[in-house]
DNA sequence: TTTTGTGCCGGAACAGTTTCTGCCGGGCTG
DNA sequence: CAGCCCGGCAGAAACTGTTCCGGCACAAAA
């Protein structure tokens, strides 16, 4: 139960110092401010509302919160945290780091400005060294979607590998050869399992990796219409496309039907879901899908629950499965099937092959 | 500059119990509950952090916050609050009056029992006079994308129906006769607006407003199957649908490809867009579109500097444009066309015809 | 009648922040 | 060189909201 009085004792300071400190005020002297912020870490403190303790936590993003080319993974999860904060009664603020953070103050010093008692991360390609320093200032958080290999981050992802890499076997067994991989140009470690299950499925096929079938751009929807652009101007054109990325996937799919090309006749399509985007679009999307509205609930009940038993030095390393969803965007490449499929009887086949589930 | 202790004088009690009556403790006399709370609502009490003001608003939801169903309107709020809160340099918490409040505390108590200076509100169909009371119990509020009549209600909407009917007028001077409206089962003033829009439309056209043309359900993907089924259904069916549903127009959409029926040669479709959905299928939708993260901007803006500046008698009836935006969906009906249309000619049709800007 | 219990509230203690004040050293000026 | 001023820095005090503890009054039970 430390309180700013109590530091303050402990290090001959009055309260008020301690206050500035928490506060980033800047008329506190540079030395008295890093033995107040080291004594403060190591003794966990956490701010009360008069008597009091707040029961806040925040999800915070780097740079804009709740962008809108993320795709339907950020309102899912917030959904989920919303779910998960239930229990214990807390409450959610949305924070921007680098739109409130001060350069000059630590993590912990500015979630504790902000009166949050934990924090649930957003990682991107360029925030990891950050989110690396908030572990090492032992604030209580934890990340999505990511992997760590620092034992002090904690982090909640699913693992897109197993379902990947059967999703690649399934083009495989349909026929393929020629399998195109579209993902981010900056991988995080979703995007690289989803990589090594498309490799591994090649390798354990036997067949050659190409590096011309893969393509590494930017995220988002119009990366998806230059994919498909490319991957069909090849010399030897590839007969279906994995894309790591739900937008991009989206993108691809709109420019097939603009160019004409049928999916799956003309090419099959593999996609990632977040969400449910993949049964809104027609032919329903085979993809591999993750709960994003599962890693919310999950990491929200995970972090106010190590915040409400006080236990500080909790670890949370959990990976929670995907899996692989056959719909209809995956055919027999068009050599094989030699036959021309029109969209009538396509759906045909779709309501004969209902889309069957396979846990990863 | 109200404070706890300055009620409790006002009104010869201590302290604890305006605290207790603030916090919703149960051991304090109804009687002496109601002086507090009639007091508190007076004065325009707002709570604070030590000796700070607290500077978060909310963005409050009847029940579940930012569910999934609600398609992309909510992200693109979100990211607008965010903005929109930087300049005063304001926090935003998510709420869920549902989840939270006690159903024995005012609404006013169970904000600044949550800490925040003020609230933006959704409203839906159900919690009109929720947010009725919130306004008369005079705690800082606007709602988004709702009109109401009550003067003490601030509201920050997007008016459609000058869009939605230069939309259905753009139907009919492409040969509709036949058009249908697929709408909310329960409406709110936005969707009134834009079936306003529909009927005055058709009235000014001199063309009879068939009741059996209009279908209301309740909103979502799966209404837009049944719309298109239904409307196709007709011993003479639409050449047209309006839908004024985002979800519901992909619906219909995804259904009329998995029937095989061509958009637009087939069926024209003129949807409503809050982001920028109708660029990510194909056909570019034909839409009535609306900003919603400028509409999230707009809000947290005007409910920050009302704070900032203790204006607590800001009103704030705003209403901003809407536009029409021409893309690939709509066409001049099938019989009077009389020509077949593949996907690659309506491309380059496409091409030549830019998406044009319609201010509304 | 006495005892016990409960509803209700005030005093005090304690949480964090800010304002006011003062110390102390350095620099400028007479 | 003396005197004055000024700025950096920190503590005391004042003020905010909340909770714990105790007490008063009234009702119910023994």
């Amino acid at each position: 139960m430390p309180s700013v009085r109590a530091i303050a004792k402990q290090l001959s300071l009055s309260p008020a110092t301690v206050s500035r400190v928490l506060n980033n005020h800047p008329d506190v002297d540079e030395a008295t401010r890093e033995r107040v912020l080291t004594r403060i870490n190591e003794v966990g403190y956490v701010p009360r509302f008069g008597r009091r303790l707040t029961n806040v936590i925040a999800l915070a993003y780097p740079d804009e919160p709740v962008r809108n080319e993320y795709g339907s993974f950020e309102p899912a999860l917030l959904s989920g945290i919303m779910r998960g904060l239930g229990e214990h009664h807390f409450d959610l603020k949305l924070l921007s780091i680098r739109r409130d953070k001060s350069p000059d103050e630590s993590y912990s010093q500015f979630f504790m400005r902000k009166g949050i008692r934990g924090v649930v991360l957003r990682c991107f390609r360029h925030n990891r060294a950050m989110i690396t320093s908030i572990a090492e200032e032992k604030f209580p958080s934890i990340v999505i979607a990511e992997r760590f290999e620092e034992p002090q981050v904690n982090f909640l992802r699913a693992d897109s590998y197993p379902s990947s890499r059967r999703a690649v076997e399934h083009l495989i067994g349909l026929g393929h050869r020629r399998i195109g991989l579209a993902m981010h140009n900056v991988a995080d470690s979703d995007h690289a399992d989803r990589r090594r299950g498309y490799t591994d499925a090649l390798a354990a096929a036997g067949l050659a990796h190409d590096p011309s079938l893969v393509m590494e751009l930017p995220s988002g929807f119009s990366a998806g219409e230059q994919v498909l652009d490319a991957m069909l101007g090849l010399r030897e054109p590839v007969t279906a496309i994995f894309a790591t990325n739900p937008m991009t996937t989206l993108g691809i799919m709109r420019r097939a039907q603009e160019r004409g090309i049928l999916v799956p006749r003309d090419l099959s399509l593999l996609g990632v879901d977040d969400s449910d985007v993949r049964l809104h679009v027609w032919p329903r999307l085979t993809a591999v899908t993750q709960d994003a509205s599962a890693l919310g609930l999950e990491a929200a009940h995970w972090l106010t629950t190590m915040i409400a038993k006080g236990d500080r030095d909790a670890v949370c390393r959990r990976t929670i499965a995907t899996s692989f969803e056959v719909n209809g965007t995956t055919a027999p490449p068009a050599a094989k099937a030699g036959r021309m499929v029109g969209p009538r009887m396509l759906r045909e086949e779709q309501d004969e092959e209902m889309p069957q589930e396979v846990e990863a």
